[in-house]
DNA sequence: CTATATCGATACAGATCAGTATCGTATAAA
DNA sequence: TTTATACGATACTGATCTGTATCGATATAG
């Protein structure tokens, strides 16, 4: 296994740990046991658990966003279903047994000063995402995109925290349904 | 100092403290050394961490629904702006400076076992609220006041994450304008 | 005054935490 | 074959974790 292998499948297994246990219960021995690749080896790739968690979240960013695109790109070209088409991605999210509510706040719930860089890195995904969302809305003729996309936003957090605590059973398509309202209003 | 007043400061220090720096990273012995009470009569009162956990969480449900409820009826009496003012307390909450995103949520996802008595104490406390929200929908006359509930659940939800990362600066009232115009659709 | 209950202070146990130091090994390029 | 690099295994440090054991002080009720 190559360098680059084994430091791809160390952030694999810590974004799975994470997600199940939490960012200050999960420990790196327990990362190093479950990936079996040694402790030296993991402060080699990484100089501090800080420094893991941050790559974590910026992978877990970067693929969020890439399978919400993927998602939106397979709907279609009606451009208000496509901005609706992000619940539907939402759906699959919290149908997936890995889901435990959104990482990033998780994460900056355990790390909530603000110039953390754990917490940084959540705003900055956060923002990313409505920036999505705004430029969807956007292509869907909104003239207050910034507006449409803040509050497609509130809907999606909301979705994922009741999914979270309540149980997904529908939350997403409940969520999508007071979307497509909320846009015909 | 009585013992029921010792208690009651320990649960009341411990909130603050799990609400700042999250439940795993708050130590026992940061509570007492802040509290100035002594670790064994911490556990003559408490059996366990998890035990103070779970019962500054009930606490912090209790005190969350009263307040809103006198939110509530300090708006008046048109039953529809008494479901809206809702989002006033939401307000008042994310400008305190104790505001560091949703207890609940937050606990859920360091303890998100289902079975676990602080994940249970989070469910608990969504449903009462959103039992709340559909006591208000059914008196200002919505036919379907559970599904009128669950959504403003959605925004509720919505508006406390991006508040907790994006900032606190006019989510509540952005949130409180968009359910007024769901309401009206 | 005496009995009971609660308290604080301290020390401790046993586990786990993040992170480092050491050393022998395997691999692969030169 | 030599050299460089990354690796695993292990032991360790010093701190911190939850929880307990011990003991003397204090306060209150009968």
């Amino acid at each position: 296994m190559k360098r680059d292998q084994k430091r791809a499948q160390l952030v694999e297994i810590a974004m799975k740990l994470f997600d199940r246990y939490g960012y200050h219960a999960t420990g790196v021995d327990r990362i190093i046991a479950e990936s079996g690749i040694a402790k030296t080896t993991l402060y080699r790739h990484f100089p501090s658990k800080e420094d893991l968690i941050v790559t974590c979240l910026a992978k877990r960013d970067e693929r969020f966003r890439d399978e919400m695109r993927e998602c939106v790109e397979a709907t279609g070209h009606d451009p208000r279903e496509r901005l609706l088409a992000t619940f539907d991605y939402l759906q699959t999210w919290f149908d997936s047994p890995a889901f435990h509510g959104c990482p990033f706040v998780c994460a900056a719930g355990e790390y909530c000063e603000q110039n953390h860089p754990v917490f940084q890195q959540a705003i900055l995904h956060k923002r990313l995402v409505i920036a999505y969302f705004e430029e969807l809305a956007h292509a869907a003729g909104f003239t207050d995109a910034k507006n449409v996309a803040r509050e497609i936003n509130l809907l999606h957090e909301g979705a994922v925290a009741a999914a979270q605590v309540l149980g997904h059973e529908g939350v997403a398509a409940h969520a999508k349904q007071t979307a497509r309202r909320l846009l015909a209003a």
